[in-house]
RNA sequence: GGCGAAGUAGCUCAAUGGUAGAGCAGUGGACUCAUAAGCCAUUGGUUGGCGGUUCAAAUCCGCCCUUCGCCA
């Protein structure tokens, strides 16, 4: 049983959409800076909680299983069991990475629906909505096409026409057509569920100008912007639809909540079920209702509405309601956010990503490939934190070659082979340090504080910047002391400048050890420690009343960063340690991998 | 159409009113422990365009162009 005395974050992240595979895009917006925040924090000795899964419910899900003549459980299950196998492989530090289809999201989100409901922030509206009398059943907007009342070109959705732009009303559509049968729906009267946004608008506002001086400035201005400018209106939040979370209210039972409205309350659900998995059923207070926790969410730029409006106005609607239903004695509200650090988009080459075109970078396709760290680097030194950016094959084997492979990577090889060498296998005994060595060994400490400033404000590039700018002074201290010269004139000197090179490279393996993990651990190894900085991803089946769905679960096992320490520091290189004979951390490109990757794309 | 973000060296990005900088690429050099890696030096910019405010603008204001996201 852990004990949680630690100061609390809650890494919260997107939820992957099951009917589509991820790419870099995906992963350089969300999964890994999120993954990145969770290591440091890990480091720092905080009770760090990472949670995610796959949003598994709505109409793509049931349009993919109509197509392939399959149920939407099992396309959802498809999709899932491939993030699990991406995530692991690239190793993102998920504590827990579950799906909304389960026994336990259920309940929590109609918890959730019921507080709002009885905290007045539900209103109940009808409207016209296709319905086929054939199948006895609604259909989504995007099941029913017509010939569009604007330009007359058959094939329009029943909301928009693709052909011309124009947004459709749905009565007006001349000639609907289901897109299952063929047959004719007709509009029918249904009742939906409404969160009530105007009531909560002026809370929404005022949480969100407190915190304009540090949030980035495309979240705030854009949700504040959308607030001011138009203010906020009801949104219906439930559905006609089967596959989903059902409305738990006598007579609703038909319908569904809403995707974008359930999916989000899976950053709560996950964290309960990780509690009940790890049998302290209770422990989700810790990061849900302490007021000292902090939660940060790790989103693309298309989902900001969806966080820093909806999802916060659920949550502040809720308030102390859940944590009594969660039969709490003394209940108190949901922790707000902390921050929201929505990146920008990655495009490919110069366009926009594209699954459809095949225009894209899919994370497993990499990883056949290719080492997980060099994706991961890459995609750090080009995240779009302020901009879009752009995934560029010459670049990245560029990156690759030029700095992990030259400056880090051959640093940390140059100085553990010329001490494996002279030293046997020992860390040499420096006496006392030079002055220049006082001085580089100064310039890493400050390191860890300037890397920290940038990682507390979530500037993942220029923290890793920072990182090779130290690895790169690393080179130059050693160009300067020269220990290939001084071993063969007093091998004391030598053994001054090989420590403090050997001292620098371990605590460069810290600092970067959130973004290369894997090299870090190696190093950890070739450096003679037992024990690894990180725990380890397994899986796990959980059956439960609904059905049956896999987990995967962050196990913190032996590792350093179970003790809750705070392992951001410089901790001293006993001399006569022994080390193992290192071997390269990265491999080097061979540059026709350029051309030979840029023939794969839109194929 | 509304809201928002972005446009700076060949490329990727810094620089919140005070002489436009860094890394990579390019060019030149000395060295050899290391994955021919590393180190030193160096070329390169009408800051998307036009106008305004100011002693002073990449930065503030207005209009326009281009790209992207959300909403309608």
């Amino acid at each position: 049983m852990r004990c949680f005395m630690s100061e609390p974050v809650l890494i919260a992240v997107a939820w992957p959409y099951a009917n589509a595979k991820i790419h870099v895009g995906n992963l350089t917006g969300a999964y890994l800076p999120a993954d990145i925040l969770a290591r440091y924090h890990r480091l720092r000795g905080r009770d760090v909680l990472m949670v995610s899964g796959t949003d598994s419910h709505g109409t793509p899900v049931t349009v993919r299983a109509d197509e392939e003549g399959t149920t939407p459980e099992q396309v959802y299950k498809r999709f899932h069991v491939e993030f699990i196998e991406l995530f692991q492989k690239l190793g993102l530090t998920y504590d827990i990475y579950t799906t909304t289809h389960s026994r336990n999201h259920f309940d929590v989100a109609q918890k959730l629906f019921l507080s709002l409901k009885e905290n007045g922030y539900l209103y109940i509206e009808s409207s016209k909505q296709w319905y086929s009398p054939e199948q006895e059943r609604f259909l989504p907007d995007r099941y029913v096409e017509g010939t569009c009342y604007f330009c007359g070109k058959p094939g329009a959705r029943s909301d928009q026409c693709d052909n011309c732009g124009h947004l459709l009303e749905a009565e007006k559509l001349i000639d609907p057509k289901s897109k299952i049968d063929g047959s004719t729906p007709e509009l029918r009267e249904t009742s939906h569920f409404y969160l009530d946004l105007e009531k909560l608008q002026d809370q929404v506002g005022d949480f969100l100008r407190e915190r304009q001086d540090y949030w980035r400035p495309n979240v705030i201005k854009q949700s504040l912007g959308q607030i001011e400018s138009e203010g906020l209106h009801g949104r219906p939040i439930t559905r006609d639809l089967s596959w989903g979370v059902p409305v738990p209210i006598e007579g609703w039972d038909e319908k569904c909540m809403y995707v974008w409205f359930e999916a989000v309350i899976g950053y709560l659900s996950s964290v309960v079920e990780w509690a009940s998995l790890h049998d302290q059923p209770e422990a989700w207070h810790h990061w849900w209702t302490n007021p000292e926790s902090r939660t940060l969410y790790c989103i693309g730029k298309d989902n900001i509405p969806f966080h820093a409006i909806i999802w916060l106005a659920e949550l502040i609607g809720v308030s102390e309601s859940f944590d009594e239903k969660m039969g709490a004695e003394d209940p108190k509200p949901l922790v707000l956010p902390y921050d929201i650090p929505a990146n920008e988009f990655m495009n490919l080459e110069g366009r926009k990503l594209s699954g459809s075109k095949n225009w894209a970078v899919w994370g497993l396709d990499f990883l056949e490939r290719y080492d997980p760290d060099p994706m991961r680097y890459y995609l750090t030194v080009n995240m779009p934190e302020t901009r879009d950016s752009d995934w560029d094959w010459e670049e990245f084997y560029q990156r690759n070659n030029n700095e992990l492979v030259a400056t880090w990577g051959n640093l940390a090889n140059r100085v553990l082979s010329f001490a494996y060498k002279y030293w046997e296998g020992r860390v040499p005994d420096p006496g006392e340090l030079r002055e220049a060595d006082r001085a580089l060994l100064a310039s890493i400490r400050e390191g860890f504080a300037n890397v920290e400033a940038h990682m507390e404000a979530v500037k993942l590039r220029a923290a890793l910047q920072e990182g090779m700018r130290l690895a790169a002074e690393v080179n130059k201290y050693l160009d300067t002391s020269a220990p290939w010269f001084e071993i063969k004139e007093d091998k004391n000197q030598a053994a001054k400048s090989i420590y403090t090179a050997m001292q620098a490279i371990d605590w460069l393996k810290v600092i970067f050890s959130p973004f290369l993990p894997h090299t870090s651990e190696q190093l950890q190894s070739f450096l003679g420690y037992e024990v690894p900085l990180f725990g380890s991803l397994v899986t796990q089946e959980i059956t439960d009343e609904l059905s049956t769905h896999r987990v995967m679960l962050y196990e913190p096992g032996e590792s350093m960063t179970a003790k809750g320490e705070d392992l951001w520091k410089p901790v001293e290189l006993t001399p006569g340690k022994p080390f193992s004979k290192p071997s390269p951390l990265f491999k080097k490109l061979d540059a026709s991998i350029v051309e030979e990757e840029r023939a794969h794309l839109g194929q």
